[in-house]
DNA sequence: CGGAATCCGCACGGATACTG
DNA sequence: CAGTATCCGTGCGGATTCCG
């Protein structure tokens, strides 16, 4: 923790972070795209039991907003849609992974 | 991320780690016992403004029951009560300093 | 001092129907 | 195919009151 933190500062800067990764889908749509992986928009409707159509949109572009999802939409018919993560999304990768490391911690002690 | 992940258990497991930290209070909790700070009930409730007698002692019961943070009761009159972290509440701080770190790369690109 | 109990508003997310 | 629009239920968190 550097200096000039408040609790309060700090936290807020935490949340802020987290809350890019907020609500029930982000974190399997964020999976779903590890790895450099190119998804459809139908694709990950398929692959992700039980989203709604309006939730997996919502989300994708609140992803998209806050920098972690590319969207490439093809002038095709029918359209086709293209969702990946961008070089800072797939940042977060190893950051979640300290994440799960930390919690694997607790039953070791 | 090892093999026999698929994105819905990753992303839960990691969605269980960031469970005990959800909410809008407990991160700033945490960040007010970091580095080992021991603290009263009446002491937090002075420190962080805004929160009301219901939430702090519910999160405060909640990172109790998720093992992040000690409650030490002194049978006092009056009563006096103290708030510490665990080890394994402590180890979470260098990586919410990796979420911090990540956070910072999205404007340097 | 350190809570517990209760009531309540509001935003998140689900279901369904419709569209370029 | 890839969405948008609308309605609605639930649960988190705030305000207030009471208790050992």
């Amino acid at each position: 923790m550097g200096k000039g933190y408040t609790p309060e500062t700090a936290a807020a800067d935490v949340a802020a972070a987290l809350k890019v990764l907020e609500g029930r889908w982000k974190l399997i749509l964020l999976f779903h795209l590890f790895g450099g992986q190119v998804r459809r928009y139908s694709e990950l409707k398929k692959r992700i039991p039980g989203i709604s159509q309006k939730m997996l949109a919502q989300q994708l572009r609140a992803l998209e907003a806050d920098g972690l999802v590319r969207r490439t939409v093809y002038p095709e018919v029918p359209p086709r849609v293209e969702y990946q993560l961008t070089d800072w999304g797939q940042a977060l990768c190893p950051v979640l992974d300290g994440l799960l490391s930390w919690r694997e911690k607790r039953h070791s002690q």
